[in-house]
DNA sequence: TGGTGTGAACAACTTCACAGCG
DNA sequence: CGCTGTGAAGTTGTTCACACCA
C-alpha cells in the first residue's frame, strides 16, 4: 500500500484484533475472513482490511488470514513481541490493584518498579516482590530497571508534577489515571484512563433518554 | 441552533470542560473566553463554541462565558445536577480499589451495592459501609437500592455473562474493566475501561519510534 | 471593540463496490 | 468462485472566517 499517516483508532482497534484473534486461537479456529473477524469484533470488514493495508498484506485471496500467522504480525505490529517495563508511581488503593492485576502480566507488561513520597510506604515489599522506592530515587531506579512505561495513579492535584519528573528521568510513554488533562513535550506521550468521563458519558445517555 | 445529532465527542470534551470550569472557579476566574479555555483544555477554541452550540448560547458576545454559569450548564447537559447510583459486580483487588476510589464520590457516583459470587466475601462490610451482596440477589437489591449504572470489575471471561444478568435487572447503563468487547441490545450502553489497549497504543509508538 | 455563534471549507475517517488474484 | 486489497464515494467531525451583537 502506499505510503500514508495510520490512524490512531487503527491502533486501538489492531489491539481489539489481537485479542479476538488469540480466541480465535484457543478455539482451535486456524482460518478466518474479513468478514466474520469484523461480525466477531463489532466492526466493518472493509475496516478490517484497510486497517490492515498500513501495514502489509497478510491475507489470502479466496481464502481469508491464517489465525497464527495475523495474529503474530499484528503483535509484532504493536510492538508486542517483547517484554515491556513499567514504572508504577503512586501506591494507593488503585496503584496496589493495578500491580496485583494479572492481566498486564499476561500481555508482557511487567511492572518492575514502584514509588511513592509516603515514608510509611517506602521500603515496603508489594506482593508482586516490587519493594516501593522513594520517588526521588526515580532516575537512578529509572536507569537500573530499564523503565519504559509510566504509570501515574496518583491524585489529580499531583499527576502533572509527578509526570514532569518522568520526562526529566526520560520516561518517553505515560499511561495516566488520574482525571486531568497532562501536558507532555513533544517526544512524550501520554494515554488516560479516565473513569469519570465515561461515567459522565453514561450519565448523559441515562439522562437524554433516547436510544 | 438548528437541531442536529450530537458527536460522542463533543460529550467526552464537555466532561473535560467541566473540569477545568471547576478548577478556574476555585482558581476564582470568573469569565473566560472561548480562546482562553481552548488553550486550557487543549483544544481549538471553535470547538468549543461549536460544542456548547449544540445545546444553547451560553456566552456574552464580547465578554465571553460565565465560570459559574458555563459550568451550571455543562453540568446540567450531562445530567450532573442528580446523584447517580452505582452498583459494583466483582470484589477483586481493582473492584475493591474502585469502591474505596474517592474521585466518584466528589463526581456524585455513589456505590450503593456491591456484588461477588465468592462465599467468603458474601456478608463481608466493605469500607465504605456497603455489604458484599450475593450476585443471585442482583434483581432485588436493584430495586431496593435503585441501581442506575452497573460496574463491572470481573475477569474477562465472565464479564459477558454479568452483563446478561445486568441487562436481564434492566440495568441500563454499565461501565466495563474488563478487557472484552461487551455486547449488549439496544437501549443499553456500554463504556469500556480498557487499560491493555491503552498500554498496546503506547508499545506501538514506542516501537515505531516516530514523533 | 472584542468575542460569540455559525455557514462554509476542509480534513479525517469509514464504507462501498469491484478489479484482481489464489 | 470467493475473498482480499484498494480507489472512489460517502459520512462524520474539525477548523476557518466573518457577520453580528453586547
Amino acid at each position: 500500500m502506499k505510503f500514508s499517516k495510520i490512524p490512531e483508532a487503527t491502533i486501538t482497534r489492531l489491539s481489539n484484533y489481537s485479542r479476538n484473534l488469540e480466541e480465535l486461537l484457543s478455539e482451535n479456529i486456524n482460518v478466518i475472513s474479513s468478514e466474520k473477524l469484523a461480525t466477531r469484533c463489532g466492526v466493518n470488514s472493509a475496516q478490517i482490511r484497510k486497517d490492515l493495508a498500513y501495514f502489509g498484506e497478510f491475507g489470502v485471496r479466496g481464502v481469508g488470514y491464517y489465525v497464527q500467522n495475523l495474529l503474530f504480525e499484528i503483535k509484532r505490529i504493536l510492538g508486542l513481541n517483547k517484554e515491556w517495563n513499567l514504572g508504577l508511581v503512586g501506591i494507593g488503593n488503585l496503584g496496589s490493584a493495578l500491580i496485583a492485576h494479572e492481566n498486564f502480566l499476561r500481555q508482557g507488561y511487567h511492572f518492575v518498579a514502584a514509588f511513592d513520597n509516603d515514608p510509611v510506604k517506602i521500603g515496603k515489599k508489594l506482593p508482586n516482590g516490587v519493594k516501593v522506592e522513594n520517588i526521588d530515587n526515580l532516575e537512578e531506579v529509572k536507569k537500573r530497571e530499564n523503565i519504559e512505561i509510566g504509570v501515574v495513579s496518583t491524585s489529580a492535584g499531583t499527576a502533572q508534577a509527578i509526570v514532569n519528573r518522568l520526562i526529566k528521568a526520560d520516561i518517553r510513554a505515560i499511561i495516566n489515571f488520574a482525571p486531568v488533562q497532562i501536558k507532555v513535550p513533544p517526544g512524550f506521550r501520554v494515554e488516560n484512563v479516565d473513569f469519570t468521563v465515561k461515567l459522565d458519558s453514561l450519565a448523559y445517555h441515562l439522562t437524554s433518554e433516547e436510544d
